[in-house]
DNA sequence: ACTATCGGGACCGCCCGTTAGT
DNA sequence: ACTAACGGGCGGTCCCGATAGT
């Protein structure tokens, strides 16, 4: 890595942080690129050097997230407790995202808006959305081999436990103390659980 | 004078259907006044004597929306039958949207994106928002003293119940095709009656 | 015309104007919509109301001219004397518009260097073109039916000597001082006639 | 280092090659930097090493194509037979032109129109221009001495057979089929001879 | 109530040229 | 000799809204 590749890597991820920033704060549209380009401290010729458009940081900032999910999903399933105690601990991740990340939220919002009406940023989302349903699907499937959850088909039961936590996220993002979402994700998971578990 | 108020009156329909239209197809920064006006066959300064702002037309078709929500909701009510029973029908709600009214999807969410940044919004659509918990939440208190569901938080079944509803809708309407959502519904809606319903 | 539409009328008119100005002195791709309008005393708003872009405003430049070559042409025929001699009066023209034009001759150029690109402006000119040569072509039938030149094709005829006049034009205007351009339209025309008359 | 300054002249070839070209089809302004260097597969960084300026690039064009000329033109005075026969086998240069050179006419436009408003463009280009005149006035001189063409003034008469060329080129190259281009020429050269002949 | 004309700001994209580095 | 990254500015277009007039 020359000194010359390594400068111009910190300025794409420059642009992609203060994009991600803006984008977040004020959305796609009401965010200029000469706004991102001060907030990067980068001038607009390197912008346009490194993109070739808004849209395409947009589509860069979704690339990057998604590989990001990617590799905190596979991290989640080195679990070695059985499947059951796996999908409880689960019920963590959606309070620890509005916690942690509620400002990136937004951003996640325009990503499915955009996607309905670009095909390419549609055709790069709904590949991966379709991988976290089967990688789900999977831990269920485990969890019947195993012998802890009675027979249930992995698909559906995936879509309607992801069903649940996006409801909460979008609920627990647009109105944060409507409910207690930590108490809602509990009880949530404790019906999905009780009806899908086998009991002894 | 009647006449020309009626005709008042439909120039303002028209506007707003215009814009109803054009926020759904291109969204609502993508969509120009000048759009607008022309999908309504109407001059701007029609528009604006009208409205006082881009934003007061999206205000109103917010409060347009809120208030046919309101009405379909309380005849969701009238149901003769149980509360269980009534749940169990419900479901057919999410894909009845889904069926029916997907072009105005992304304009919903474009309220919940922009609720976030405009607190006169956010106003706006929290108050009817928490009405419709508490509507839920009615019912399931009723089934509790009907006796046909087991003693639960009101509050908290019906943030699940929601919660579920709303991702299913989500996805259904990021990807139609990527889960049978009826089935999903209907998997979903049977989980969530099988631990409340009291058995006997 | 009621006050309003005069108003219009006159600013259309001062862009135009301006547009011409601005295009003759620093051509049509170094003059900025800006600049115009900045001549024009009127705002970019206005501007763009009544055009629909930059290159509209060329095209209504060419109409304008081309119309106004029309209404000349026709002009030029009302001569009571023999076909001959109205020729060779025809050979101020170039003489006086070399002398009283000069500054509009870039433009005409353009005219034609973007007529090879854009195939509206070509489509724009070209019938006027092809309608100026019959005009002279018509001339030249005329001085044969009077007996007063010999037996020619009208169209060659007429195509030689608009092409001697188009190419003492654009060398009078690319190096005035290169020849006397005077001298050299009224031997051209002595020895079109010379070839052309019926000698007696 | 003989292999390396070919390899920079075939470099400064390509560029110059593909400004020809590029300029050609889009004209020197709506011609970027960046698509020439893309059209000679070239980095920018080469480009500005050989050049100074875009402007440089086309000077230098400009440069090559009167080099070519001059090439030409006397390569046009070798032949054997008398001065009349010389100009009648010149007919054929301009249908010659349009028949072979047709996408390079744009730049020759562009050539002129420049010259008009960079002085230093004009000056580079007037110099051979009147070069050329002299050329042909040469030509003539060389008939009447010769004999066969009667005592006129061989300026004036270069200048008529010029502009008669220029403006076959120009309208040939505005609108092909507007006219047989061939017959208009040699129809012109007909009538030239048939004046500047002597008749015996 | 409704229209045509207008005001001027701001955005995206591009462009020409430079420079640090190979 | 050649490359990639970069600087900063400008240009056309459009947009929201205002106003003068019907």
């Amino acid at each position: 890595m020359t000194p010359k590749q390594q400068r111009s890597a910190e300025t794409l991820d420059r642009i992609l942080t203060a994009a991600e920033t803006c984008f977040a704060e004020h959305g796609y549209d009401a965010t200029g690129v000469a706004q991102i380009c001060k907030q990067a401290s980068v001038s607009k010729g390197a912008f346009y050097h490194h993109f070739s458009s808004k849209q395409a940081v947009f589509m860069a900032l979704l690339n990057r997230w998604l590989e990001k999910t990617d590799q905190q999903l596979s991290s989640l399933r080195q679990t070695q407790s059985n499947i059951p105690e796996s999908i409880r601990s689960m019920a963590v991740v959606p309070q620890f995202i509005l916690n942690n990340s509620v400002q990136q939220l937004p951003i996640y919002l325009e990503f499915i808006t955009q996607a309905i009406r670009e095909p390419e940023i549609w055709q790069t989302a709904v590949e991966p959305y379709r991988r976290y349903n089967q990688f789900f699907a999977g831990i269920i499937q485990a969890g019947i081999q195993e012998g802890t959850l009675r027979e249930l088909d992995p698909q559906i039961a995936a879509s309607v436990m992801i069903s649940f936590a996006v409801g909460i996220l979008l609920q627990g993002f647009f109105d944060p103390n409507g409910a207690d979402w930590e108490q809602v994700t509990q009880a949530g998971v404790d019906i999905l659980l009780s009806n899908w578990m086998i009991r002894e």
